[in-house]
DNA sequence: AATGAATGAGGCTTCATTCAT
DNA sequence: GATGAATGAAGCCTCATTCAT
């Protein structure tokens, strides 16, 4: 949940916390509604803001003054809730990176699946994944905004340990039938099928939908043909082809 | 999503490594010019400082007077070479992606090649592309500045149309092989092996030296299957297999 | 010249030194409340929290929201009883004030004592005036701070004022052995031995025990001498040599 | 000298010295010029700037811009000499002390007297130092606003420091004829006297000039007959008696 | 062409004060 | 009365850019 980063010398009251991260991916009544509408409190509305004003001005034009404008809220008001510019960013891609959490969960991609009926059913997953996390991408205009194009390094550094916890996920439920490579091998793949995903998903957005169609697909087929190929090396010679 | 990690802050000039990557690589015409030096004219020390800066001390403690100051130049006369700012970055990585384009042509990947000729060799072009471009992320400062740090709307703009010039490239190349993949469907392949290869570059400069070697052949096996499913989809059933 | 000297600068809230001197010295009515205590009602709460973030934090740090926090009151409650800022200051400053009159009076430097009984025991009454006092500087957090720290101009001109007064009360109870200056004169005189004795008082506080010791004694020897050479004057040309 | 303090990261460029100390207190043709004109460089018209704020507007109306509206410079200017804004304040302050130590210094109290010759008319010299400093604090307008306005708790470290050295001066030109006093005693009594003058010179500038007039005798009375007191116990028991 | 001091608009942040609860 | 979140004016400081030397 969005949370402002607060780092106040004195007593800290936290931030009324943000949540209803789900409401963002939930397909409510069917019809999609736009997301990002004004939000339940006034972090939430803060973060929004920033959102919007990254995404409609750029970075050069985020300031203070702008976000709170945006947000409907005065100034000062910002500094209830966040330390300072740079704590407005870092709480905004939290919360955008926890609801990619949420999503990828519903969409089975989950620590308490059992490994074994995952590896049963791996390619469907990761299709629900794809899917899954390519709306989220579409809708949550947070993320793109922060991770494709202004993050500071600190948020690298937060980004790569997600994609890090992301991959020892992965890797955990591959255990078994990746067991043939070292487990240091096992989690030099993992990584990468989480970091190459990056960039596709950014690709389905930037294009059109015709083409975001296509980029899917490719996407798909680049992925589980990569896994796939370690997963038979371990089954021995010869495996079933792909289809 | 994973991008470039920075941690340095301040002080501590490092070895200015920025090394003039074209000419380095250039024995242009005999006359071997003082290179790996302290760059020979104004414009490439502006350039140099605008990297380190951006390197050494981030985004935000990059500015005029800093790099003018690294530079060891006055503040006057970046503004005799550059309109403002922002140019200063848009050089830099107009420079950086020169380099890049030069590297990639010394490794084979040029238009004046033959694309049956490139279709005999693909492979081995492709590990000494990976090869290539991987020393080239290590060693040139400005590219992973620019690239992986904080690319602005605009650079992103650049960064898009560079890769699709390497797409379109890559696609001519192949345009035989992959025939019996439309033109647009074709170009998206093209796409998506060009825009994956960064993230993936990106990886190899940050981990240690022994892991950069594992990533350095799984991308090699990534792009390789990727490829390869498409080209032996075009040549029928029965494909020769892979060594 | 000299004035206060104060190091400390943040957080550890030191022994609520505030003791409400008048209350401490005086048993009132019989009902003795309790003493060495936080304060009974809020404003003095306030004005004891007034205090304390002026001497551990500087003038700087002083402002109602830290002042509130340190009362363990709300904001509003400050102005409940106070029109603004500044008010805090100058409430403080004559709580201060009138503690050390009442110090003052009790060391025998009241209005009240017949002026011949007075100039008969003037000596041992400068005597206990001078320890009182030292100790009232010791003790009493929040007379240091506003008066020998930040004094606005306002509060230079009431410090001035009260000044005026303690003269014109050492003025009548000298006024008939130092009859021969005039009045003007016997006024000034009187005004020095009042404004000479703060900084005295001041450096009391500043060092150790053992110097402070050597201060009083010296102070004593100063005022004793200067007054009594005025006293020599009026009583002609012998008089008893001091011990 | 004024010199601005600087703390700044890179290059220390130090500011153009501000000297002409002695200006201030020479009387240069009888007629005594409106001290504070306009200064010769930018340093001297911003700490003027920084007197007349204070002394015209008081503490709590001193602020950057006002200052840079009174020197007739930018703001920006400011800190190209000075690191921050209490800088200024401190800047002010150490170049009225080291103007007070040049009027000293000319008024006879120097460290290269010789102590014998020093003891045969310190009387004299006490009375020319009274005279000059008197003058002093009655014509630097910086030193009046800084010293008995608002010294910072650094301000007044500063101060103590400072009356230290002269205390240190005093004491060992007196050393011999002191000598009876143990070396701390005589210390204190030093510092007594140092101090002491300090909120006497205060009351000089604060009353109108006939009242002046009699402040500057009683001083005189008070200082001469403090330190004779203790060369007469020196002495032996019958001094010649003071006129 | 080079220099770097000067400029001043603009951004970040604080904090006195209000007022709805 | 008490509370403390909200407000927004005001102040500190930075830094892109200019221009006299």
């Amino acid at each position: 949940m969005a949370r402002a980063t607060r780092k106040k010398k004195a007593g800290a009251k936290p931030a009324r916390s943000a949540r209803s991260a789900a409401r963002t991916t939930a397909p409510d009544d069917g019809r999609r509604r736009p997301v990002q509408k004004r939000s339940l409190d006034r972090v939430d509305a803060i973060l929004d803001a920033t959102a919007e004003v990254l995404h409609d001005e750029g970075l050069a034009a985020f300031n203070t003054n702008r976000v709170a404008e945006r947000a409907g809220v005065a100034v000062g008001s910002i500094y209830q809730y966040f330390p300072n510019k740079e704590a407005l960013v870092d709480a905004l891609a939290m919360r955008s990176l926890q609801r990619l959490d949420r999503v990828l969960e519903e969409a089975g991609f989950r620590d308490d699946v059992d490994p074994g009926e995952f590896a049963g059913k791996w390619e469907e997953i990761l299709d629900r994944i794809i899917d899954a996390v390519a709306d989220f991408y579409r809708n949550e205009l947070g993320f793109r905004v922060v991770w494709l194009q202004g993050p500071s390094a600190e948020l690298q550094d937060k980004d790569w340990e997600h994609d890090q916890v992301l991959a020892e996920r992965l890797e955990r439920l591959f255990a078994e039938p990746l067991g043939h490579l070292g487990p240091a091998r096992r989690r030099t793949v993992a990584t990468i099928v989480v970091v190459v995903a990056g960039p596709l998903f950014g690709m389905m957005v930037r294009v059109g939908p015709r083409r975001s169609k296509t980029i899917v697909e490719e996407t798909r087929r680049l992925l589980r043909g990569y896994l796939r190929s370690h997963l038979e090396e371990g089954r021995g010679t010869l495996g079933p082809s792909p289809s």
